[in-house]
DNA sequence: TGGAATAATAAGGTTTACCATAACATTTTA
DNA sequence: TAAAATGTTATGGTAAACCTTATTATTCCA
């Protein structure tokens, strides 16, 4: 049964990053993807026909126990290889998402928990995220998202859920890494960007990156 | 330019395999890539009108010079993932060629050069074949093929070319490997097995396996 | 409650990399 | 040197995963 296409697993990954056990539309997830609407509709059509997920017309998308199975261990190859590319490679931080994104659908099961024994079972990736246990068990992590704060706030960054090498590069170079400490200074109205105070240096944040900032 | 594709990778690896420098049918390349030699053919022209490789009809295929690069490559990611796999995972000698396989393709030059010297640049992968370096400079294996011995030779085994995990296991399983020394004990007729002996077991060997050990 | 926005479906197209079958060309070998 | 074997090309098909452009359906909101 079932060796399942990279296409495949990124939209499962993707249904997982949008928020496990949420019900997500299609073009959001189109959109995470890099590809149409229509292009979605049809690969979501094709997945659901395979039993990993269900359509609910007009409503969304949500993965079935078979499909969130698949997804926490597509999760569990590329966090892995986050965790090896990092702390044994040395490869820059904001480029592991891409190269783990590359080498988890080239990761036979065997391969995958040699990985985890050699890097001593770690529970999270560089970036944060818990890494899923064989049997697809989650620890949540319970923070916010950056964007959800008050100003005057002090936080500590919990994790970075962004995938866009050029995101995580702005992230890093501004040092807004899990572990560290931040304060929200200001926070511009209309939806407008957060000034953050980390280390010394003050930090221009527009919202929509805010919401990559899982804080508590 | 020019992210080649999985399928282009294998071609250009299989030319390398089937000897560089070498021109090669397109029978035999179909038959390493488990194709038919109309599909071989296609494709040969393909990478023909990308520049990577020449065809004569009716006498075969040759790497060119980009040809030979791109294709050097791919056996250097190949063997550097062989050894990570070996010595770091502790994965079955036997299925080293098949999961590094899958690797191979998903490996960026940034992620290839950090595992190179992650594992100390190494210069033979544990079948005993060279890792080609950055430059694409091979260090050649000067021995001769098992299979074109004479009876009573006692000769060590420098490399096992073969690639198929059922044929690597069969090796495996009777100590022919890398570093051993074994003794052509009889050669049957007409094309018949060979009879070795390793260690102290006899072992029985067709002529095509034979053709897979490099001894010295 | 009606128009705008969003979502879904239909229809036709592309590219890559395969397949089979058949016809034809060249080389090998008996 | 003719038949057999091998190699090439032509033709037509398939499947996956994309695309665009329309059309139709539903939901949201002013
Ligand atoms: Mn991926
Ligand atoms: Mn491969
Ligand atoms: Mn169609
Ligand atoms: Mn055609």
């Amino acid at each position: 049964m079932s060796q399942l296409s990279e296409s495949t697993e990124m939209y499962l990954k993707a249904m997982v990053e949008l928020g496990l056990n949420e019900i997500v539309s299609i073009s959001r997830l189109a959109e995470r993807l890099g590809v149409t609407p229509v292009s979605a509709n049809e690969m979501v059509r094709r997945l659901g026909d395979q039993g990993l997920l269900t359509h609910t017309p007009y409503k969304g998308v949500a993965l079935t126990k078979k499909g969130r199975e698949a997804a926490c261990n597509v999760v569990r190859r590329q966090r892995l290889w986050e965790v090896f590319l990092y702390e044994h490679l040395h490869i820059e931080w904001a480029k592991l998402y891409e190269l783990a994104c590359s080498l988890e659908h080239a990761t036979a099961p065997e391969l995958t928990e040699a990985l985890a024994t050699f890097l001593g079972d770690p529970k999270f990736c560089p970036r944060g995220n818990p890494i899923p246990a064989v049997d697809g068990s989650f620890l949540p992590l319970n923070g916010k998202t950056l964007s959800a704060t008050q100003v005057g706030e002090t936080l500590k960054v919990l994790a970075v859920n962004a995938t866009a090498t050029d995101v995580l590069k702005y992230l890093q170079e501004r040092n807004v890494l899990p572990g560290r400490e931040l304060t929200v200074l200001e926070a511009a109205p209309l939806q407008g960007p957060l000034t953050l105070k980390v280390g010394d240096k003050d930090v221009a944040l527009g919202l929509s990156l805010a919401e990559f900032v899982i804080v508590k």
